[in-house]
This record gives C-alpha cells, sequence and structure tokens, in this order.
DNA sequence: TTACCTGCAAAACATTTGCAGTTCT
DNA sequence: AGAACTGCAAATGTTTTGCAGGTAA
C-alpha cells in the first residue's frame, strides 16, 4: 500500500496531520464510517481534530477522487477510500454495511442504457436485508 | 382509479383534507416531490397547510406502504405514490429522475443472494447520468 | 512569505417533536 | 365524546460557513 503522504501529494492537496488520519483511517476500514464516526475515532490520537475539518476533509477527498460518499438512507454519509463503483449491502437489523463484487452486476449498465436513453454516468446498487449473522438470531 | 378517500380509509387511515390532498398531488405526478415541494404545490389551494403536517402524512403514508421514499443523494428525500420497488435515473444535469421498469433487473436479487449470503429484503438501484434533452444540449 | 488549512462558533438546512387546539368518526 | 390530526414554534441532527490564527510549501 502506497504511503499516505505521497497519495495526497500525487492528487495535489497539502499534507496535514488531519488529512494523513482520515485518510489512513479510511484506507484500512470497510465499515464505511460517517463523519461522526471517523472524527470519534481520531479524537484520542488527534485531540485537537474538529468535526468541522473532518467534513471539510472528506470534501477535498471526494473532490480529488479519494474516497467516494455513499449514502444508504441514513441521517448521515458514510465514507468509503474504495472508489471503484461496486454494490453494497446494508443490514436493516444490525446496520452493517457491506461490499459486493461490482463485475457481478456487469450488465446492469448496459440494460439501463438502453431503457433509459441516458447517457450514464454511474450507477448506485444498494441491498437491504438481514446479514448471515443477524438472519440466525431468529 | 379508485377515490383518494377510499385508498386512505383502506389503509385505516382518518381521512383529512390534508391527507387527501397529499396523496391525490403524489399520485397523479411522476415527478417524484420531496416535501417542501409538495407543500408549495398544495399551499396555493391549502392556505393552512403547513410543513410539518406534510412530513407528518408522509411517514404515515410510508408506514401504510401508501408511498415509498426515495433518496438519490440530495439533502432531501422525495417520495413516490408507486410502491412497487423500481429502479430509477437521476439526470445529473437537470435534476430529473425517471422511473425504469422493475422487471428489466429482476436477476439483480438472484445474485445478489448468492453473493452476500444476506436475507434480502429490497434493493435500490439509482442510475445517474444525462437525460435525453439534456445530453443534446452540449 | 504566502496561500492554504484548521478549529471554533454560529449558521443553515432538513426533519422531528411537544403541545394546545381542532377535526374526524 | 374520544381518539387522532393539525399547525405552530422550538428542538434536533447533520453539514456548511465565516473568520482569526496557524502551518505546509
Amino acid at each position: 500500500m502506497k504511503d499516505t503522504t505521497q497519495i495526497l501529494r500525487a492528487k495535489g492537496l497539502k499534507v496535514t496531520p488531519q488529512r494523513i488520519a482520515i485518510y489512513t483511517m479510511l484506507s484500512h476500514t470497510d465499515e464505511h464510517p460517517n463523519a461522526e464516526t471517523i472524527y470519534r475515532s481520531l479524537e484520542p490520537t488527534n485531540p485537537t481534530l474538529s468535526l468541522a475539518t473532518v467534513y471539510k476533509t472528506l470534501d477535498f477527498f471526494k473532490t480529488s477522487g479519494l474516497v467516494q460518499e455513499l449514502n444508504v438512507g441514513e441521517a448521515s454519509s458514510r465514507y468509503d477510500a474504495i472508489v471503484t463503483r461496486h454494490p453494497h449491502a446494508v443490514c436493516t437489523c444490525c446496520g452493517k454495511v457491506v461490499d459486493l463484487p461490482a463485475d457481478a452486476f456487469e450488465e446492469l449498465r448496459h440494460r439501463a442504457c438502453q431503457l433509459t436513453d441516458f447517457s450514464l454516468e454511474s450507477e448506485q446498487l444498494i441491498f437491504y436485508g438481514k446479514c448471515p449473522k443477524c438472519k440466525n438470531q431468529t
């Protein structure tokens, strides 16, 4: 995995401790955290970090293509350091969000293109249901 | 088309002028309006209507299965009186939201089931791109 | 140095809630 | 009459913004 400093610099972003902390955290989790969760997880080690900076930084990252924003219908957005488009599954019981392989739904876009005559740019595919763990506890 | 009063009564909902107005409006549009838009469109003819009532009413309708909420990544939710699940296409240029036939994506769920081992309940599929009109104006 | 970044507090939104009064049934 | 609904205003939760001071290049 490339060094976070290099990744930020490659995108022309000024490198600050806050940005390093946020990007490093996001690229090491598969939990799709929201801004608040990111903030709370970094607060202990970055005591001066503010929530506003987390929001501003996520916005920079989004614009630079370093992260993608994911809205699964909750009050707040989640963020994902995997920027290739891929479907998600959301557990309606425990709230867990898991990734799905993009190539398993390749034909989607083609079908939608035929149907809408849109010039398609992206898609969002979210499944809701109970994850294996939740569905087995009655 | 069934009378709005009967539809509300069939769901065990108390029939009020506000509810009739909101449901009638929603079932006659394909524009997927949000609460604010619904409110502004009904205000002229229902001068005492309040935005809080629109929100409360939409929530009752959602719980009763009379409408579905749709989140395409905007700040506010949109509402749809077509309650069968179906994909949507959102124009990233003019913001228009159009419906897509559900049966064109039937295999989706089956594939996702295999991949996630979730017990799936629903899915949300949103395509983003330029609608035919927008893509043709440079 | 200088442009950009951070953190604070306040503002801006969308949505929800409490409550007193009104309306359905 | 009684339960449920409405409308107002205030509260809430998330995200944004303005600005003064600080930091990376």
